[in-house]
DNA sequence: TTGAAAGCGCTAACAA
DNA sequence: TTGTTAGCGCTTTCAA
């Protein structure tokens, strides 16, 4: 199994090198690899030719610089640790994919510094497009958005005015929509459960649009509970059993994710409680996980792969010019396009455990 | 809400411009901005105001060209759709965020045409090393990953001759692991419940190795059950509920993954079968999913985290020549370490759902 | 401690 | 259709 380091070549190939292989002009043999410009088929072939056999790799780098484009799309997001982000990421490579551009991800673990300096890295790039979760950044990284060449789509958020452009859903609408639908079906007695992260700035718009929604039909939460770190099964049966055994009367439990939501379904279950007759669930995100719950949780899904997809047309278009800037950007499907925000609707699932 | 666009600055800021603000030459900026030589204090500090107000982002393109020096590092999985790669990615970040280091990551689908093309993108910006899942790949890849400079680490997998280095567990002996434990509880009806996908190498090995050691025992796997397309708890339960109406005489399931392990473990024990009496079960991964479910669920995990963590520390080694080359690399805690591969040791959960 | 000159590997713009 | 020239914005090297 033991290997030994290999003897590497010194140094890169460079379009010397393939040029004086093939006996074609630097510039003859840059066209050809860059398929532009004309070039005849048999000059083509024997560069193509001279390049494989040298296992030539073009350096972007001096490319970029010779020709001050670069095909990268920068993509910052809180973390990879739920479903949610590698999803809004798929969407994004889907399009991207269609393109010459390419998706560069960083991650701001959800603090503000980590974010301005993910962004001063990618910026130093020049990347041909940002995209970015949430419309709330420090004064520095929104400083640096504006100052940037590049077009900036910020996600999954539009309750906020953004630098460039904006798509996603409202949060508050999601949250309002979820307490209307629960107020509807009959359920009192309300209990959340959520992060305790005060930089989630969409779990706490949801909240919000939530209790102002049970504000204005005279409810409030009775009571809640809040946890730290990770989402996961494990922690959804905690809280749910602190929480219940604290209000035992609640007759409905709102929680910020489908995870922890999943995690209380199958607590509540264990219980041997009545969902959804005594007791309602609902959690947040539309995760294909809740499709195999012994009850279907209800939920509300974000648009994440639909978030992704249009954020990577929006950056297509800016930095490939297919559409004069101001033009706007087109809007179909269930969304709905002000000025440079395209609003995604949430789609509420109710599943089986709100219709009672 | 909505937003007209910005008048941008047509040309990004250069050295010049903070030269010229500050009344500094370029070379002793470029020196202030990259903490390089003995720059006076004050002049230091004029730089540095001069760079802040105007808001000057390096270009990192131009300094790469003219250092050969790029602080990126590859990274290359198949997906980012089940938990397994989030948790890699994870650990290699952990440890490159304490190095001028930084991921880039790229996606193949599981397609070795894919992952030529993305490594091809990726050695054209001359990345310090390249981290890879997998240490099965076309011929183009593997003779790109040899006239690469970058040091090259395959992860996830130890079976096999790796270009430059390997970290992971051995798959084969993970599901030789698993066949044995099983044995050992008395199960002798053993079904397999997979995925179709030819190349997912690291599924085939694992399969081989279980198969191999049931062989050894005089036994073999009765009844097979194969999905396409992604994990799921809900595929988990169509294929045991599919596996288990054609043998319903199978005393063991083993799945190829948590996730699918879950929706089966669920649905065996809607259908009132006595887990692990009537019938044991077990997945791969380790995924903290199984924690919450009504059951823990028997699995082996695969030390995602760590193996991340490693690679990394070996990418930085080689990058940043802390060590010498072929000094090879330390060997700690459970790992065994011949030549450059690092070897980890799959630790069994047998759970809930195995020990009867 | 600071500055001047040269050039990293490629491409834009032009000329042949 | 092909080639020549002059940079892209920075860092290396060497001189002051």
């Amino acid at each position: 199994m033991a290997q030994p380091p290999r003897n590497r070549r010194r140094r890169t190939l460079t379009l010397r090198d393939v040029s004086e292989a093939s006996g074609v002009s630097e510039m003859t043999v840059s066209r050809v690899l860059r398929n532009s410009g004309d070039v005849s088929e048999k000059t083509r072939a024997r560069v193509m030719e001279a390049a494989r056999a040298l296992g030539y790799v073009p350096n972007k780098i001096a490319g970029a610089l010779a020709s001050q484009r670069v095909n990268l799309v920068g993509v910052i997001v809180p973390s990879l640790s739920n479903m949610v982000f590698p999803e809004v990421i798929s969407g994004i490579s889907e399009v991207l994919d269609e393109t010459p551009l390419q998706p560069v991800i960083g991650f701001t673990e959800y603090r503000p510094e980590k974010e301005e300096q993910v962004l001063f890295e990618m910026l130093s790039w020049r990347p041909s497009g940002i995209i970015m979760a949430g419309l709330e950044h420090s004064e520095a990284t929104r400083r640096m958005l504006e100052a940037a060449e590049a077009p900036v789509v910020e996600i999954m958020d539009v309750d906020g005015v953004p630098v460039d452009f904006a798509v996603g859903i409202s949060h508050r609408r999601a949250g309002r929509m979820m307490a209307e639908a629960l107020i509807a079906e009959g359920y009192r007695r309300i209990g959340f459960l959520g992060t305790k992260m005060p930089l989630d700035h969409r779990a706490r718009k949801r909240l919000e649009g939530f209790t102002q929604a049970l504000g204005e039909a005279g409810l409030e939460v009775a009571d809640q509970e809040f946890y730290e770190g990770g989402s996961s099964l494990a922690k959804g049966r905690e809280m749910t059993a602190r929480l219940l055994s604290r209000s035992p009367d609640l007759d409905f439990l709102y929680y910020s994710n489908d995870m922890i939501g999943a995690g209380g379904l199958l607590y509540c279950l264990e219980q041997g409680l009545d969902v959804p007759g005594r007791i309602g669930l609902a959690g947040f995100n539309g995760l294909e996980l809740i499709e195999g719950l012994p009850r279907r949780l209800a939920t509300m899904d974000a648009c994440r792969r639909e978030t992704g997809r249009r954020a990577a047309a929006i950056i297509t278009r800016q930095a490939l010019g297919e559409v004069a800037p101001d033009m706007g950007i087109e809007c179909e499907g269930a969304a709905t396009c002000e000025g440079h925000v395209i609003t995604l609707e949430p789609r509420l699932q109710p599943g089986d455990t709100l219709q009672r």
